[in-house]
DNA sequence: CAAGGATTTTTCCAATAGGAAAAAATGTGT
DNA sequence: ACACATTTTTTCCTATTGGAAAAATCCTTG
């Protein structure tokens, strides 16, 4: 017995945007069965919420309606000693500094790490040279601490960052940081080798 | 008698991505299970494509875990998307809370991540329990963004670190941070799955 | 407005999901 | 190695889904 219930269903929703979906490419539900393998009655039903379709529907219903699975919910739209540990004082890092900037390594005297933590500076309107991409394999974690930076990651539109701000990206996209403010800004990076390293 | 497929079986993936997602967290599927209402053996048998959750289930999953439904499927195959990116912005965070501490997961609909940034608020003073280490596979790196941080891994002398400090340590050993001052404390953590993670 | 075709909703039943509890596996400390 | 606690997997059973076909609704046209 389905109650009826005009409560913020989880499902209404869902079968609302559904339904839409399909009306907004003209198509009708056996037009939809036919394309996604379903029966005209599930998806019938699925639309007016009376049922809840499992993730296998689900997944043929996408191809079906040749949307990206997500389309339906956007909704809202390491030789490091185990058992070691090491901890780096402010001030007391260790300078490395490359074409585009300065930054501390922190824990330099440990190797293998899974993670590779650095305290980096980057001077007030420093030139950024666009000819100078960084690559390399692996995934970076970048948190603004302070004054604003702009990161440039390659064939993307800038994205500008505040202190607290961070951004996570794969390294293998081109990518380069540049201070925006005034003020010099310091940024803390962490890299960690891909998946298969 | 479960047929023994390595087939791309479509839920076997998302199966295991939502394994993923709850390990990440460090939680067990019982704790899961409490946060989402479904049933542990629920649960279990979709994180090993048994069955095929309704959007119900999964959208009360999505709950629990804490991230947008989005997120279960956005990578049909693979994780971080190679060549992604994602930004976070200061105060747009997902709130976590556990015994010990209050912290944000910076990138929750991101899985795989090679690293899991969180930032963290410890309350001023704050009763630290030592009855409850906290310990997980992976390593760990923590920053003192604001106030003063004590770090106690076990069976060492505890560690005070002020802004701009940093520990870097391997998770499996029991380990507790508390503030130390007089106002709150906010630590930014990166975990990394150990190497054969 | 009646007839006929097209589309959607209902009905009925087999297939599958979901929950409670038992069983197995996996970890702890002693 | 042992018992013990915790976590995961199985089992068993009920509730719900999903499909085929029948019934109802909605056109369109004479």
């Amino acid at each position: 017995m389905t109650e009826v219930t005009d409560a913020p269903n989880p499902r209404a929703d869902f079968g609302r945007r559904l339904r839409q979906l399909r009306r907004d490419r003209g198509w009708t539900l056996s037009e939809v069965a036919e394309r996604s393998g379903l029966a005209i009655s599930t998806i019938s039903k699925a639309e007016r919420g009376v049922i809840s379709l499992t993730y296998d529907r689900l997944s043929q219903l996408a191809r079906g309606l040749e949307v990206d699975l997500a389309a339906f919910f956007n909704a809202e739209g390491q030789s490091f000693e185990p058992g070691s540990f090491a901890v780096a004082r402010k001030g007391e890092f260790k300078r490395q500094e490359t074409v585009n900037y300065v930054y501390e390594m922190l824990f330099p005297d440990m190797w293998n790490k899974a993670m590779t933590p650095m305290m980096g500076s980057l001077k007030a309107r420093e030139l950024v040279d666009f000819e100078d991409f960084v690559r390399h394999p692996g995934q970076e974690f970048l948190v603004v601490m302070e004054g604003v930076v702009t990161v440039f990651v390659e064939g993307r539109a800038p994205v500008r960052l505040e202190a607290g701000d961070s951004i996570y990206f794969d390294s293998a996209v081109g990518h380069l940081y540049a201070s925006d403010g005034e003020r010099d800004a310091r940024i803390l990076v962490v890299c960690a080798p891909g998946p298969g390293a």
